[in-house]
DNA sequence: TCTTGGCACTCCGGGTGAACGAGTGCCAGA
DNA sequence: TCTGGCACTCGTTCACCCGGAGTGCCAAGA
């Protein structure tokens, strides 16, 4: 059974244990927490708790520290959101409009999130796959040298360069350029590329080559998933903070390094909620210390990609929580007026 | 007087700490390389060198350790850069060769470079000062709207929106993309940017608002320093093995975290050759217990970026010299290459 | 004059053991 | 059901000691 006075231990040691990086005893927490009973009592209900496996004992006669069962329970039934101080709202506001463009939102909001979490935070680039075809320009460089240049809903301009076998004139590139967009303008980019792959058949014979190679490249940008593993970290150096530099921070550096890892922490999950991840729940057995907090963010239900702070378990949850959640709503706003 | 079995001496002292990092002794010092004398004539030189500042001992009774000066004669007189393997120098090859654009360049340079030195290493974007335009591409996505597209001689295109106060024509847009083409293609983004700023005035009337706005925001692009700032880290888990955390680890963490301070440590100098600041010789006091390995990079003497790495003062200077050598090269070729 | 073996000395690091104290579990009484 | 008391456990800290690596210096040899 779980009871009320019991909860409230359990919150109690998570908020201590989360301040002080300590086990934390009875007598400390009577002291420091206004729960009117005595430290017998709160032992008793102590071992109640250790029973279930919400709390473990690092050693006969130390205090008490949650483990990953309890730390879900308190983010699952005690945590209440932080809410953000208007001074943090402002500077939320002010740092993201300041943004020029989509590479700009994506690295401010990294340094955003890693400041006000004081965590390493991640967020993924806007994913290609989700996103429609804005516009398609052909630039001729030199006779047999075609700049092409992909310009998508979500502001992410692609660019290749294409060399071709024979030499285009204005005219007939011109032509090209009405027709690969009238393909695919305004469609997403999945049925774009394959309107595409039927275009050179449409064409006149001498055009075929030339057609064949640019759409060739643009099939290719638009199905490259390599962007869509980008990903951008920041506030590493919150890692410092850590203690045990063994196995908490060197699995998650080397973790770091790798974006595929990266992006399966963040949950390609697709949803839109906010998912806390707490140590072992995580797909990882060398990310057992740490917890991820994550989101999707995206206009109007639109899933678009992924943001959020990975830390130890040991981390301000609700504080997170309530970071990530904002951040990801205002880029999502932000991203949605950049696209009307 | 430093003459040459001291200097062979302090090679030796110099090679053994790097490898194992514990404070080297004269005994273990005649045993793993064939210097032919005793241990007791090794000890006379190392008091030598003491005194003149190349050695020091961590405390009486400790083996001796090279210091910053030490590490300075042993760059500067008794390495010789460890040539590259051939399988080094296919990985460069075979990685860098598979770069779809510049991005992507950027991001396997770092990638091969922190892998090569198994140290944190750093590349610098292409800056956008000494590059010339090569087109510029104006896309009507509404009446109201163009996207400006500035494709430079490095393979870098900006993008911007422009939000117009009057809709322009296609015809009169076509104009325009003349006009700025010829006023800029080809010449370096400085001057490019001055002749664009006299276009307004040549125009017809109504077509001066227009112009005015898209101007603006080329000139903007063009002089944004935001983009010379840009940087990519890799290999921070690199750090994990280093020894000591506090002194060592934590204050290059956070400097990776500014890009400032990173660049300033790559030494915006404009000099293309290979440089190494070893510990107090940076300009960061609390990074007098790390190194920089660095050069620029840049097709023939043309000074686009610098690359390096960092690390500990105690690192393998031989090794990490070839390496970023020979990256940088290769990275110059290309983009070479891409310009032609 | 340089090199070498010998020797006394220094000092770090690891290991041991005792005292301490925080914290617990349990029990009896309110 | 809560509370105070009490015996017990066990990690932490400190002092202490000892071994070993390494040194500096000296006197003798080349």
């Amino acid at each position: 059974m779980v009871d009320d006075r019991k909860l409230d231990v359990l919150r109690a040691i998570v908020e201590d244990y989360v301040a002080t990086e300590e086990p934390v005893g009875s007598k400390a927490l009577v002291e420091r927490h206004g729960l009117g009973v005595s430290p017998a009592t709160v032992r008793n209900d102590m071992a109640a708790l250790e029973d279930e496996g919400y709390i473990h004992q690092p050693h006969t006669s130390a205090g008490r520290v949650p483990t990953d069962k309890g730390y879900r329970l308190f983010v699952d039934k005690l945590a209440t959101l932080k809410p953000m101080s208007a001074a943090e709202r402002r500077a939320i506001a002010t740092l993201l409009d300041g943004a020029v463009d989509l590479d700009d939102v994506v690295q401010r909001s990294v340094r955003l999130l890693s400041q006000l979490t004081r965590q390493v935070a991640i967020v993924q680039y806007p994913t290609l796959s989700r996103s429609t075809v804005r516009h398609i320009e052909l630039v001729s460089l030199t006779p047999t040298r075609v700049m092409v240049i992909l310009i998508l809903s979500t502001g992410r301009v692609e660019q290749r360069l294409v060399e071709l076998d024979a030499p285009v004139v204005d005219s007939d590139l011109a032509e090209l350029r009405v027709a690969v967009n009238q393909a695919s303008a305004g469609v997403q980019i999945a049925a774009a590329a394959a309107a595409l792959g039927d275009l050179p058949d449409g064409v006149r014979p001498e055009q075929a080559d030339s057609a064949r190679a640019i759409v060739g490249v643009l099939t290719e940008a638009m199905s490259d998933h390599r962007s869509d593993e980008r990903i951008a970290v920041g506030g590493t150096a919150n890692l410092a903070r850590y203690g045990d530099f063994e196995t908490a921070v060197r699995p998650l550096l080397e973790a770091l390094e790798e974006h595929v890892v990266l992006l399966k922490l963040l949950g390609e999950s697709g949803t839109d909620a906010l998912t806390v991840r707490i140590g072992h729940e995580g797909p990882y057995s060398e990310l057992a210390a740490t917890s991820v907090v994550a989101t999707g963010y995206g206009p109007q239900e639109f899933h678009l990609g992924s943001l959020g702070v990975v830390g130890p378990t040991r981390m301000d949850y609700p504080g997170s929580m309530a970071a990530v959640r904002a951040v990801a709503r205002y880029v999502s706003r932000i991203l949605d007026e950049g696209n009307q």
